[in-house]
DNA sequence: TTGAAAAACGGACCCGGGGTCCGTATCGTC
DNA sequence: GACGATACGGACCCCGGGTCCGTTTTTCAA
């Protein structure tokens, strides 16, 4: 499977060793911050000048790995078959996305975790979170009585943040299978909500905030 | 308001200081991660030891300047009229509690921005965060028909990311009534979920993840 | 085959920021 | 006013991300 076209063989093996390197690291380490960049070259019997020039920065090299690891699921949601697949009836994809969301982050906690904290400033310009977002947000399009879907989309998407996965897995130990269990019924319930009402909300309570 | 006993009063004087620097540097500046400590104590008219004895670390200055902004609020919640205390019955009381956080965060966006990302570690071990979800788990916990109150409430939570809004109100350009009312009707959906089913969920499809 | 230009290598180096240390200044008490 | 206790401040240390450049490897044309 040739990858980087015009690009010297030296350079390539380089490459794919740092990406195994950074991977066992950020499995086996604790914490992600304590992963160094040194550590990663070091680990892939590589010097800092080559990492950097092939990933560019640390936020580089994480992006890579996260898109590597996240390539399956992303053939499955794109091109695949039911539930994950386009054919989908939206009613019972939105859940479905945000199982496999959700459990790519159990998969993959310290990546994750590594990516959104320190992954060079807000998680939602990260151009994954953006195809997260629009998916699910034309999803939620098609199903009638929701409030508004990029809101929606947003709010469900925060309940797989990388960190609250960790607290509940890490912290807490709420079992994975329970995790998915009360994320599945907390999404089960917002779609239900829609049954309700055609169009909810508008107004807002007064409110003076002290600033 | 006499604040720390046994302290001298050079001591209280510099801390104030640092706490009226520190805001209003947080509040100037761009991104909170430009605001450097030796910035802080410069602003202050201070040395950097003086600002590391008053607070112990960064995150000990967030902390604290966090803690004083949310005191007004924390006072509302704990003791004060509807529809924010104690008195409040809970179907309205959830969303009074979640605007009040959302607004707050609106109000000082890069400072919750600060402490939530580099305020040292996880969001999910401050103990402020520790306090909004243990009172918004009781609350919930007082409406039938709600699955998990406890992860209800961290995803509610998680709906009022200070990146998250920062994102809304500062990339999007989405105006503050607006997030305001799309909060309050996400929360509204998931609260109504609560009448339909007594106790959903449960069984979740059969998953094979990649690791 | 060869030789030279292009591309990649690697680690010494730089820089900026968090946090510490300790000699000096201030406070508070008797 | 003198002395112990406490706070001050900024020079200093450390560590991690990112750069630079002399050296090595690859590639390709002659």
């Amino acid at each position: 499977m040739p990858e980087r076209r015009s690009s010297r063989k030296d350079a390539i093996r380089s490459r794919e060793a740092v990406l195994a390197a950074a991977d066992a690291l950020f499995a086996r380490r604790e914490s992600p911050e304590d992963v160094t960049m040194a550590d990663v070259a070091a680990a892939a019997g590589v010097g800092k000048g080559t990492l950097f020039r092939a990933f560019g920065d640390r936020a580089g090299l994480l992006r890579a790995l996260y898109e590597a690891r996240l390539e399956p699921i992303r053939q499955a949601v794109e091109t695949g078959p039911q539930p994950l697949g386009p054919a989908t009836p939206p009613r019972e994809r939105v859940p479905a996305l945000l199982d496999a969301l959700l459990c790519f982050k159990l998969d993959n906690r310290r990546l994750a975790l590594a990516l959104e904290e320190g992954g060079g400033g807000s998680p939602y310009r990260a151009e994954h979170y953006e195809r997260w977002h629009t998916l699910l947000r034309s999803v939620l399009e098609q199903i009638p009585g929701l409030p508004d879907s990029a809101f929606t989309a947003h709010a469900l998407l925060a309940a797989t943040r990388a960190d609250l996965v960790e607290h509940l897995v890490g912290e807490v130990r709420v079992p994975r299978d329970r995790v998915r269990a009360q994320l599945a019924s907390f999404v089960t319930g917002v779609l239900a909500s829609g049954r309700l009402h055609g169009s909810p909300a508008g107004e807002v309570a007064e409110k003076k905030p002290s600033s």
